[in-house]
DNA sequence: TTGACACATTCTGATATCGGAATATGATTG
DNA sequence: CAATCATATTCCGATATCAGAATGTGTCAA
């Protein structure tokens, strides 16, 4: 076997740095896929092939205009990934603790020590 | 080309996930290959690939002692992925407001009505 | 209807990736 | 030193994935 599928995979997905840039050009709203041929350096049928994956893993839903067609972010599965990605905020804190442990030994001395909530920096 | 290297690229070392499993057996702390085996269900050696490729972006540190190897979290590069998915966050904060004003009501019990932020509503 | 435009799909070849099996390395113990 | 345990690496075949070029589909306008 190689590779787990890219299609229904949302992590997958967001692995392709194109896909992202894709994604990037979402955010200001909808746009069409000429508009986004243009803000990432990428041929249309580059960015329509990425965009069929966006929208088989349901991280894009498309509008139909006239000839073009609007594309926008349908943002639930990237909070999935945000989510995961959180269970491990506990790890990233724990250093910023330690080293806020530090500080406070130095502040210690001549100042009166400011009151650090512990954890939670976000 | 083919899909970038899954190596220097955390978004793609977190796109299998069989590794995703990895990382979250390494959530209670450090563990040995031979745990994390037991832990997720795979091979010594697929274990042993996969944790080299966690390596080498940085998201696992190990620490030899003896003949076994402790492996921990290196949260950073999970936090890079967090932020990034945090900058669409507002996007599916436009569906939740509502939700999440219900839910204070709810906790609160038959109390006296909060104020809205003005709706996003869509 | 014909042509132009916007977008999607299909083909191709090169390459990366995966799992599995076998084997190698490195430390400990007898 | 030899055997053993824990882990790493290598080789293999199958397959997914990518970019690029060509082509297909659908809509509008003259």
């Amino acid at each position: 076997m190689a590779r787990a599928s890219t299609t229904s995979d949302v992590f997958n997905a967001i692995a392709e740095p194109a896909r992202r840039a894709v994604l990037e050009a979402l955010r200001g709203g909808e746009a069409t896929v000429g508009t986004i041929v243009d803000a990432v350096a990428l041929t249309q049928p580059q960015v329509s092939k990425h965009l069929k994956v966006l929208r088989e893993v349901r991280l894009v839903a498309s509008r139909p205009v006239g000839k073009e067609r609007f594309y926008r972010i349908d943002a639930d599965g990237l909070r999935v990934i945000h989510d995961w990605t959180g269970m491990f905020a506990a790890m990233w804190n724990q250093r910023l603790d330690r080293l806020d442990d530090v500080l406070s030994e130095l502040d210690r001395g001549p100042l009166p020590t400011k009151k650090r909530t512990k954890g939670n920096h976000r």
